[in-house]
DNA sequence: TGTACATCAGTGAACGCGCGTTCACTGATGTAC
DNA sequence: TGTACATCAGTGAACGCGCGTTCACTGATGTAC
């Protein structure tokens, strides 16, 4: 159980080196030609190997590397987004909130091609494994937890919205009963609808669908969230 | 000016209907491999042409035909949009509005390639051309139009929200300036953020990311969009 | 410390596949007199 | 109404390209005695 350190071996060390460097290329393949376009010969090229079928000793194929590529950016991003929360410590939730908010759309912006990955279309004819899903719902339950600690705290304020009827409380019970934590259904539908929003305004941006629109995302991304936010309870409504 | 109708010959209907037989193929090609998928060879082996040179007497290449899609999407889910708010005419704007989201979600989930063409990745190394936007706009300039109905008849209660401060308005004034009615800020935020959280919702929907999570997804689409519809004011909040 | 063997990394050729686009061509359809 | 010519639709071969994956191979690195 207790297994000793066990020092790396040159070749165990350049394995790891190696790996590390054909998943940059990918990044940049991925960055160039899109998900289709990710090929083997083309990582092969860009970091000096002779022959695409090196890379067989480290993947078993295309579809490997692009579920590393996947589970990687969820990673990414959730510690994006962990770092961010963590930053922030001691401050109210819906503070935190904000600043989660900033840290995923940064990350996103930096990174287009690795939030298209995750957050874009579905690649066609690729079907995630199941290793995939872990670290997909680091996000949402991050922003589940925040919502969680408000109301433990008594500063959720649910706004003038309707209550979640039956049907849709009973849509939700593959979640509500995974939950570590007895949570009304109210609070998972904000926690859930502020994902959505965030990633929806992210996408939004990333994707072009706002270039005509607005000049400084910024800005305009901090005044969306905020607003929000108050909507959905977790930042205090403003002094009227 | 006034051309008279003038009957067209076979060879022009031949070509009018042959045109969307190909459009169709490419749509199903699409559904099967992705924009990146989308081959003239696949097209012309799927409508039973021998041979693929023969679709450059409709579209000068691959990228036209792709872009005929784009438009063709967009117009088609803006049509969808118009029809929703056409039937529910004589009732309140926020009735509209949810009638709106429904048919915008029904259009998705029917035509989810689709759908992932115009909402979901850019297509990498695809260029949209100008005639692109016209089209793309119709479904947030229907939704924008709404808000203001409610506003104008009064019916319009932005909610406890901040207001947005000055840089969220100057990041706005490429639109603002477009906009054919003089209209607030705060209640051109609003429209845009009903709009995000809309294809937000749709996008988590079709790609996927609440399989595991929801399992009558229209149940609770319905119920969320309430939501966010009364917390952005454009329907009354439930009676206490 | 030194040797003999096993393991692993990368090579290079090959298989079989699909793609966009061009071009000269044959027939069929339309038009002008 | 009939003929002569122009326009257009679809063919089939070809160019040049890139791809994933397999396989037998050469050397280098690691390990056990």
């Amino acid at each position: 159980m207790s297994a000793t350190p066990k020092p790396l071996t040159a070749r165990e060390r350049a394995r790891i080196e190696f790996t590390r460097d054909i998943k940059e290329a990918a990044r940049r393949q991925l960055a160039e030609h899109g998900p289709d376009g990710l090929s083997l010969r083309g990582v092969a090229r860009d970091i000096g190997l002779v022959s695409a079928s090196a890379l067989y000793r480290y993947f078993p194929g295309r579809d490997a590397l692009l579920t590393a590529l996947i589970t990687d950016s969820y990673d990414s991003l959730g510690d994006a987004a962990d770092a961010a929360v963590a930053a922030a410590a001691g401050r109210d939730p819906g503070e935190r909130w904000l600043a989660l908010c900033h840290a995923v759309r940064d990350w996103a912006v930096a990174r287009p091609h690795e939030y298209a990955l995750i957050y874009g279309s579905p690649v066609p004819g690729y079907a995630a494994p199941a290793d995939t899903t872990g670290p997909g719902t680091r996000l949402p339950f991050l922003i589940g937890g925040l919502f969680a600690e408000a109301a433990a705290a008594g500063g959720w304020r649910p706004g003038p919205a309707p209550a979640a009827p039956e049907d849709a409380r009973q849509a939700l019970q593959p979640l509500l009963a995974r939950l570590p934590w007895e949570a009304p259904a109210d609070l998972v539908v904000a926690g859930l609808s502020a994902w959505t929003y965030l990633c929806g305004a992210v996408s939004f941006e990333v994707f072009g669908h706002r270039s005509a629109i607005v000049t400084e995302p910024r800005a305009y991304f901090d005044h969306e969230i905020r607003r929000i936010g108050t909507l959905l309870g977790i930042l205090p409504a403003p002094a009227a």
